[in-house]
DNA sequence: AGACCCCGATGAAACTGCTTGTTGTCGAAG
DNA sequence: CTTCGACAACAAGCAGTTTCATCGGGGTCT
């Protein structure tokens, strides 16, 4: 299994290094934020064993960085601090399983192993990705690029619904019978129109075009 | 180490106990909720481990009450679910740390253990906070930026309830289940009212506002 | 009586869908 | 190869509708 360790703490990182190799596994280690977001995002690894705290760039930034950009692999995150709020943080910032310092290395291989073993993506119901965009169902909101974008209830349902199956063009009629529960053809253009107004935000203000027209078909979302 | 396991699944109750046994501990062991509450409160226990889904008495509202009670043993909670929202729930409701079933014991026991060795009572939230504003709930005081604010019963469990999900958006609906207690939508604007009731208490006198409404959806608090 | 809470009315603001005019794309004819 | 026409998609403004915030009256419980 192919591990990755960011800790600046090199005690803690040998330590954990250590055990976690006498198991078998390959561990990379660095020691700070920025060279864990090039590590993670570069190399193939199982599960990511992240410090909450730690230079250049703060583990939970890191991580929502990560989660940004569609990355899906498991974390573990590594806290000083035991407050529940802290949990909930890191819970919320997309990490999979937390522990609290200081810990015995059982209970990390134990975490690690149970990670690595759980199928993944059964977290993700709350939240929609597609490259650099990100859509929260929970507490609606949705993101691109680390900016926060607002939506109307219609624009938010769409998107939602082209989320839903990314990659898979989406014809007038299916929109409007799922997105308006109608399923006659109003004879205007009302998908046209509130596709138009989603890009302007969705879209326009960034480089690359999320929703794409399919002449004649309908529409699609793709990274 | 004495341990309160409450589980109703006898499947799986006496393969935690056995295990536990083997390991030197005294286990008690109860098969629903009420009989666990009665347990737990009475027994001087160093964990409990604690299902959430139980017959007579959930698991969770069983934690509550517990805390609510004042009594700060260190709990595990064992969840059949893998949601990001339940463990929220749990750890909301007091838990000190979560299972997700199935587990292999040796995990279980992990966690166990980390829970016993941790110095107690570092958790017990029993304030709440969002940006400048505290809510602590033994004193059922409200503080935003150093200066009281006292809140009518209505608005205090509203509030509670908002800066419990903070961040999560609560639809009318969920406030009228939770905080009204009704199931059905009594056709009027009830949850409006309170809301700007508790608006200017808490936001209008404040250059930020904390509670956000969500057009089309609901009510959400941010800091 | 007092405190608290629900209700209905009212006005304001937000949202949506339509209309209209513009731009873009394709294919066939010149 | 270019031009033109038809059709598809897009964008902006406007107006009807819906949703929300606020207020005061009246009911209810203590």
């Amino acid at each position: 299994m192919k591990l990755l360790v960011v800790e600046d703490d090199t005690t803690t990182s040998t330590y954990i290094a250590r055990g976690l190799r006498e198991e078998g596994h390959a561990v990379d280690v660095v020691a700070d934020g920025r060279d864990g977001l090039v590590q993670a995002t570069t190399g193939q690894y199982d599960v990511l064993i992240l410090d909450r705290m730690l230079p250049e760039l703060d583990g939970l930034t890191l991580l929502k960085t990560l989660r940004g950009a569609g990355n899906a692999t498991p974390v573990l995150l590594l806290t000083a601090m035991g407050a529940v709020d802290d949990r909930i943080d890191g819970l919320n910032a997309g990490a999979d399983d937390y522990l609290v310092k200081p810990f015995a290395f059982g209970e990390l291989s134990a975490r690690v192993n149970a990670l690595a073993r759980r199928p993944q993506a059964l977290e993700q119901e709350t939240t929609l990705r597609a490259g650099d965009l990100t859509m929260d169902l929970i507490t609606r909101r949705v993101t691109r690029a680390g900016q926060e974008i607002d939506l109307l209830p219609r624009e938010f349902a769409l998107l939602e619904h082209l989320l839903r199956r990314k990659g898979r063009v989406q014809t007038r009629t299916m929109l409007l019978e799922a997105v308006w529960d109608i399923s006659f053809d109003p004879m205007t253009n009302v998908v046209e129109t509130h596709i138009s107004r989603l890009r302007a935000k969705v879209d326009r203000p960034f480089d690359t075009e999320l929703i794409q027209t399919v002449r004649g078909a309908g529409y699609r979302i793709d990274a």
